[in-house]
DNA sequence: GATGAATGAGTCTTCATTCAT
DNA sequence: GATGAATGAAGACTCATTCAT
C-alpha cells in the first residue's frame, strides 16, 4: 500500500525493467522479477503498462531518448570538433557498457524483429549526429575532407564490434581510449599514421 | 513413422536447431518448434540429445568445428597473404551471416554464461589464425610490421561489428569487400591512405 | 477466480493431497488430480508449495503433528493404563483407516527412502509414547513388569500388520477392538491367558 | 540379435521386472529399466506381455506360484507341526525380505487395486496353509486347541507387521526367530508364558 | 492506486507403446 | 524372434496476465 505518485512509480519500473532485462535478457526476465526489482506487486505493473512487450519498448524508447537529450545537451558544451568527437564516443561507449549492449542484441527472440523500429531509428538519430559532427569538423578545417555518410558507418561498425567484444570476450579487449583515438586518426588532418600501423608509417 | 538412420536424424536436427536458435534466441527456441523444424517428434530430440541445453552446445561445437575445418583447408590453396586474408574474412563473414550472428550474440540468457567457453575458445581460435596470416604476410614482406596481437584484435572487434551490423540494420552496410579492403588497407605496406580518408589524403 | 484467503487455500490443498497420495501414491499422484480435487488451478498448487516433493512432506509433517497432538491431549483425560492404552490403539487405527495407511506403505518410490526421515521420527515419537503407557501402568501396578522397549516393539509390529491387512484384505480381519484386547491381555496383570489361546487354557 | 528360446526370454524378463518393479515400485519402474536389466530390447518386452500391466501381473502370478510350490514341497520333508509351522515362517519371512515385500505394499497406484485379486487368493491360499498346519498340530495334540480360523488370521496380522517393519524401519526390529518364537508360543500346549510376558509369570 | 492470489496455456522432459527393418 | 528409432500423450513446473479486494 505504498503512496506514490503515477509518475513516480512509472520510473521505478522503468529502472527495475532496464536492470532485469539486460540481465537476463527479453525471455529470460520474468515481470515477478522486475516488479520485484522495482518495489511493486506484479498488477501493478499493468497500471502502467499494457503488457511485457509493451514495457520493453517503453524502456527501450526512454533509454532512447535519454541518451539522446544527454548527447545533444553534452555536445553543446564543446568547442573542438575532436573534443566533440571524443565526448560522443565516450558517452556512447558507456552508456552501452551500463546496459550491457541491451540496445545491440536484444530483441531477437520473438518473431525475430522485436522491436528493431525503434532501434533503427535510434541507430539512424545517432549516424546523423556523428555526421553532423563530422561535417563540422570537416568545414572547421579540423578534419579532412571525406565521404561523411560512409565514414560515420563505418564509425559505427567500429563501435559496434567494440561494444560487443566488451561482452563477448572483455578480455581481449584494447581499451576505449585506444578505440576513439584508432577512429580518430582516421579524421584528423595532420595525420599520416594508417589505422592498423604501428607508428613507423610508409 | 518415418525410419532414418540414427545419424541422419541427428544430423537433421541439429541443422533444424541452428535455424530455430539462429531465429529465436535460446529461450525463444522451444523444443516443440525445433522438432517440427527437424520433421519429426517432440520425443525424438531427446533419443540424441539429453536435453535443450545439451543440444543447444552440441550445436554450436559442430557449427564451429565445422567452420574452423572449412577455414584450414581453404587456406591452404591460397599464394599470398593478402589473398589468405581476404579468403579468411569472406568466409568468415558469410558464415556469420548464414547463421545471423549466432556465434556472437546469443547466450546471455541462462545465468548470463551459456556457452561462454565454447565461444571464448572459438575465438580465441579464430584469432589465433588471423594472427598466423598476418605474422606470415610480415615476414613476406608483403605486410608491413605492426604489433601482430593488437592487430587481430582489432581485425575482430571490426568484424564483429560488421557481422552485428549486418544483423541490426542491414540497410545501413557498406559491402563485405569493402570492410576486408578497409581492414586490408591498413595491414598492406605500398599504403599510405588512412582507413576512414577518402583518397586525395593530406 | 475464487478468492481465499492464503491459508484457507494451503489447507483445501493439503486436504486434497492427502487424498490424492493416499489413494494412488506418490508417483501415481499428478499434480492435475491434486489441483482438480483442491478446486484450484495447476499454478495455484504452486504458490503454496515449491514442488511436489514439497507438497508431499508438508503434508505428512502436518499429518504427523496433528495425529501427534490428537493423541496426546485425549491421553490427558484418561483415568487408568488400560484406558490410555486401549484409547492410543484405537486412534491410532483410526488414523491409519482414514489416510489407507499412508504414514506406513508409501515412500518406496523416488530413490527408496521419499520422507523417511519424517516417518521414522514419527514411529520413534509414538513408541515412545506408548512406551511411557506401558512403564505407567507398571508402576501402578495395573501391568505386569515387562521389557518395556521389546514390549513396544511387537506392540507395533502388531499395530502394523494391523493396518495393513486393514488396506490388503480388509475381509479376512478381526475388528479393531479384538486387536487391541490381544494386545492388552498380555500386558494386564490378572490374565493368565496367551494371545493366541482361546479361553479353557493349558 | 541375441538367439533364446521364448520361454528362456520371458523368464529373464520376469526375473529382471521382479528386480525393477521390488526396487521402484511398479510406477517408478520404466519399460526401458526392465529391458535393460534383462538384456533385452524395449520392442522384445512386448513379444512376451502386451503391455506394462500384464507383465506386472504375469510377474506376480509366477512369484506366487513360485513361493507356493516351495512351500508344499518344503513343508512334505517336515515331522512335527512346530516344525512346519517355523519353516512355513522362515521362508515366509525370508521371501518378503528379498522382494522387499512386494506382494504386501506394491499396487495401490493405478487405480487403486492393480492386482489385489491377485494378491488375495495368494493371501487366502497362504492362510490356508497355516490353517492346515495348526488344525494338523491340534489333532496330533502338538498344538492347544483354538480358533484355528481366527489364529491363523492374527498369525498373518503379525507377519504382516513384522515385513513392513522390516522395510519401514529395520532398525527397530526383534529377530525373525523371535517373532516365530513370539507366535509359536501360544500354539504349543505346554506353555503358560504370555506373548509379551517376560518369564517371570504371574 | 495497489495488491497478490488465481489462472491456464505453454515449457521441458519422460515413457509406454508401435512398427519398419 | 528381435531391434531400437519414433511417437505423442502426459507429467512437473513456469509465467504473463487478470481481478476481487
Amino acid at each position: 500500500m505504498n503512496k506514490r505518485s503515477g509518475t513516480e512509480s512509472k520510473k521505478k519500473i522503468i529502472n527495475a525493467a532496464l536492470k532485469v532485462f539486460t540481465e537476463h535478457g527479453y525471455k529470460g526476465a520474468s515481470m515477478r522479477m522486475i516488479a520485484g526489482a522495482a518495489d511493486i506487486s506484479v498488477g501493478g505493473l499493468y497500471l502502467y503498462f499494457d503488457n511485457k512487450e509493451d514495457l520493453y519498448l517503453t524502456l527501450m524508447k526512454e533509454t532512447f531518448s535519454d541518451f539522446t537529450q544527454k548527447v545533444s545537451s553534452a555536445l553543446k558544451d564543446t568547442r573542438t570538433s575532436s573534443e566533440a568527437f571524443n565526448l560522443f564516443i565516450t558517452l556512447y561507449l558507456n552508456n552501452a557498457k551500463e546496459h550491457r549492449g541491451l540496445i545491440l542484441i536484444q530483441g531477437r527472440e520473438h518473431k525475430f524483429t522485436f522491436g528493431m523500429d525503434i532501434k533503427r531509428r535510434f541507430f539512424i538519430h545517432q549516424r546523423g549526429a556523428i555526421e553532423e559532427i563530422i561535417q563540422r569538423g570537416i568545414k572547421s578545417g579540423e578534419f579532412r575532407k571525406c565521404n561523411v555518410k560512409e565514414a560515420s558507418k563505418i564509425i559505427f561498425c567500429v563501435l559496434r564490434g567494440f561494444i560487443l567484444s566488451l561482452i563477448v570476450e572483455p578480455a581481449a579487449l584494447f581499451s576505449p581510449e585506444e578505440c576513439s583515438n584508432l577512429i580518430l586518426k582516421g579524421l584528423l588532418k595532420n595525420n599520416s599514421e594508417t589505422a592498423l600501423g604501428e607508428t613507423n608509417g610508409s
